[in-house]
DNA sequence: GTCTATACTGAGATAGAC
DNA sequence: GTCTATCTCAGTATAGAC
């Protein structure tokens, strides 16, 4: 156990309750207490929420950034890799039901708020926009790869906010369905 | 005027306040002020914050159907009816890029607040999800309306999220022009 | 590094005078 | 119907003992 283990259950803690229940919803009180930690103590890590939230944003960052590597290096064509992403809807179908995308409500909640770390959770959408950009230039997507990442992004949100709102597994099995067709024919023959 | 002018007007701040900053982050005390009251005055209208989200939620509800009705009687096709969804995020386009959808960031908020009006909210949803559903069954497409619906509204849900998070206008404009074409592969030969 | 105690703020909500 | 004054509670944050 690293010196800082204590500091990465904090920031471990603070990300889940940030995701179930939002940043603003969310106390310093709950987070310390779902760690065992006394609120005093709890300040000897983190001064205020936000550095809190700054250290969740990154933690997020490096996720991601691990799982798009994953992703690269478990898929030998570019559409698979991007199949990959758009199967994370079902993966985390259950998770997506209850509190939806971990990325997008965040970055709207923040947004709403004006917050300043709104651009660094918007980051987290670029990572997965950059990659999926790139899978699609591979793909043979030159000129329109940033759309085609955009367009595929915005699909995904969508389902995931509407899977939130209907808690409705089946629809998000059919979405996906229809995103892999449409994905087999954005192969340039 | 009528005698709860005064009524309307907490309703239509609150409206505006939670649909910009958000149903938690709005106090009772932003919506007073906004409206020229005292606090102690704003209980005399509503005793609880949710009260007032319950009002709200009502008359986004009966300006909804309102507006359904309108795009009913402006169109004279279904096809061209659905146009008028798809366009909303052009004509809300400065709207949605700076808060979202009003509906979608509302329900996602209240999901993860557990909110009891949650479900009210979701109610919204579907009162396009319904109109959206009869206009695909008057266009010949009886067995999959729904699931049409449902697709259309995951796909304007997936651009008000980017756009919120990217404001990026052209964005939005390419995506709807994608939608309009995607809506005329629908009609039956 | 961890705790208790406490200050300070703003929130929701109430009572009662006018 | 409108106001001021006030209550209670939760939230962020600090000080200082151990």
């Amino acid at each position: 156990m690293p010196s800082d283990s204590t500091r990465n259950k904090i920031i471990e803690t603070a990300d889940r309750f940030f995701y179930e229940q939002g940043f603003e919803a969310t106390s310093f009180a709950d987070i310390a207490q779902a760690c065992g930690l006394s609120r005093g103590n709890f300040y000897y890590y983190f001064k205020t929420k936000d550095a809190i939230l700054e250290a969740v944003i990154a933690r997020r960052a490096a996720f991601t950034e691990d799982l798009l590597l994953r992703w690269q290096a478990a898929a030998n064509t570019p559409a698979e890799r991007i199949r990959h992403f758009i199967h994370m809807l079902i993966a985390n179908q259950t998770q997506i039901m209850a509190y939806g995308c971990p990325v997008g409500t965040l970055c709207s909640e923040l947004s709403k708020l004006s917050h300043p770390a709104q651009s660094g959770a918007c980051g987290l959408f670029t990572l997965f926009r950059l990659w999926l950009r790139q899978q699609f230039e591979y793909l043979g997507r030159r000129d329109d790869a940033n759309a085609l990442a955009m367009h595929l992004l915005a699909r995904s949100q969508g389902v995931a906010t509407l899977a939130q709102s209907f808690h409705d597994e089946a629809f998000i099995r059919q979405e996906v369905a229809l995103m892999d067709h449409w994905l087999i024919q954005q192969i340039p023959t």
